[in-house]
DNA sequence: AACCTGCGAGAACAAATGTTAAGGCGCACC
DNA sequence: GGTGCGCCTTAACATTTGTTCTCGCAGGTT
């Protein structure tokens, strides 16, 4: 997919975005690379002078504990800006993992500081990006402390549904999605075995099926009150920010 | 603490504020209000048009489950804009509660627009602070997700008492903190005897004591240790963004 | 003084989740 | 065509965490 295209797939969602400010922003985009399957995007400790958007693909932030064990914080896929937190955090709290071959393209964050400058709605919805990852981080916390493993999982799905399908990565009820059940049971944070479980228990009831890195939705009303789904918090209403 | 004190004892940790940005951010505050523990202070499901700065006092953003489980995913202190980000994300997916008297001041969504189209660098400072906000979110992701139970609430304390130092909220190696052991259980996702087991536990290493509302860090090299409590998320650090 | 009530604490038991180990299956590689 | 490897799956057992219940204490009320 074209690199505007997926800008515009991802900001677009939430306000409409004028042809200047489009224009604007692809003119910042000056460098693009692509990563193989388990590189780091961004490197623990680093401090970016680029943010990162992920124009194809599936990333993952994550962060390591002293036992080994790893913690995925987020989930990307096409269009999101891994990374744009970094412009004003500046220093890197975490890592960022390429879960399938990605296709990247930067931004130099003193485009962004100009961005700030000289267009402010196109900031705010910059801004407004880096919201919506918030409130799903809020989404999760919800879901680890006080939902069943099970709804965990199924309220997990349905984001990851009605994100791809608002960048068109969708087909009917299916989505294609590369993590191993390791990689999934580092997002929940779940031992793999659980994890494997917890897969079960969603296929025995005929809610999805998972094979071959598809997963299909059967029965998407069943999924959604399993996981008590509500889309509010995606933003994917388009009103002006 | 007055409220302009407590506005820049906040976002003056990461970045010099000039005298200007922070009279032309406190002009825009043209309301406050008290709640008193227990009371909403912005309503799940409303569109607010202020945005609400919590000058003293704590509270926190819920979300409520079918089967009345409740999930706290963040908690504010003195200094924190609790619902800033309603500012563009326009609908709250979640309630904030007061978990003690609070004094809250109010600044419009208007003036707010207005700065980020006069005032980039204090717009860079506002949405930073919901960067941190995020950060901190990721940081509760990866403790729910992996560490102990222990490790959890040790490191939540360390988190909190950096937070209060931050706004002159500590004395010595202690707080004051009003929460009861079931509303911390809602922060970490527990149940209320499990939470209590918790604490007695780090209580019972010499870690911590916590009566009277009144948390007090013993030991805090091992509290830390215990936590692997990094504080780099919180961007504590002065610098230009 | 007697009586609430909310909160903290603990015991006993149930359920969820982790750990370790083993086997199967598909796929890349020799 | 075999072989090794990554991944999924299952089983058995250990540990963590939840549930239910009881008790005690402190503070406020009558």
């Amino acid at each position: 997919m074209s690199l505007l295209k997926s800008l515009l797939l991802n900001l677009g969602q939430h306000d409409s975005v004028s042809g200047e400010e489009a224009r604007l922003l692809s003119s910042v985009i000056t460098k693009e690379a692509l990563f193989s399957t388990g590189d780091d995007i961004v490197a623990i400790g680093s401090r970016p002078i680029y943010s990162s958007l992920l124009v194809d693909g599936f990333a993952a932030r994550y962060k390591m504990l002293a036992d080994g064990g790893r913690q995925i914080t987020a989930l990307h896929v096409a269009g999101d800006f891994v990374d744009l937190h970094a412009f004003l955090l500046k220093t890197m709290d975490h890592g960022i993992v390429a879960l399938s071959p990605c296709h990247v393209a930067f931004a130099e964050h003193g485009d962004l500081k100009m961005i700030t400058e000289k267009a402010p709605h196109l900031a705010r919805l910059l801004w407004l990006d880096t919201l919506v990852d918030g409130a799903i981080h809020r989404e999760w916390i919800v879901a680890m402390g006080r939902r069943s493993r099970k709804s965990q999982l199924a309220h997990l799905i349905c984001e990851l549904y009605v994100r791809l399908r608002g960048v068109q990565r969708t087909t009917d009820w299916s989505f294609h999605f590369p993590l191993s059940q390791a990689e999934m049971a580092d997002v929940l944070g779940l031992s793999v075995v659980h994890m494997n479980r917890v897969i079960q228990s969603l296929r025995r009831e005929g809610l999805i099926s998972w094979t071959h890195h598809t997963i299909s939705i059967l029965d998407w009303v069943r999924l959604q009150e399993v996981a008590e789904f509500d889309p509010t918090y995606l933003s994917m209403m388009r009103e002006p920010r």
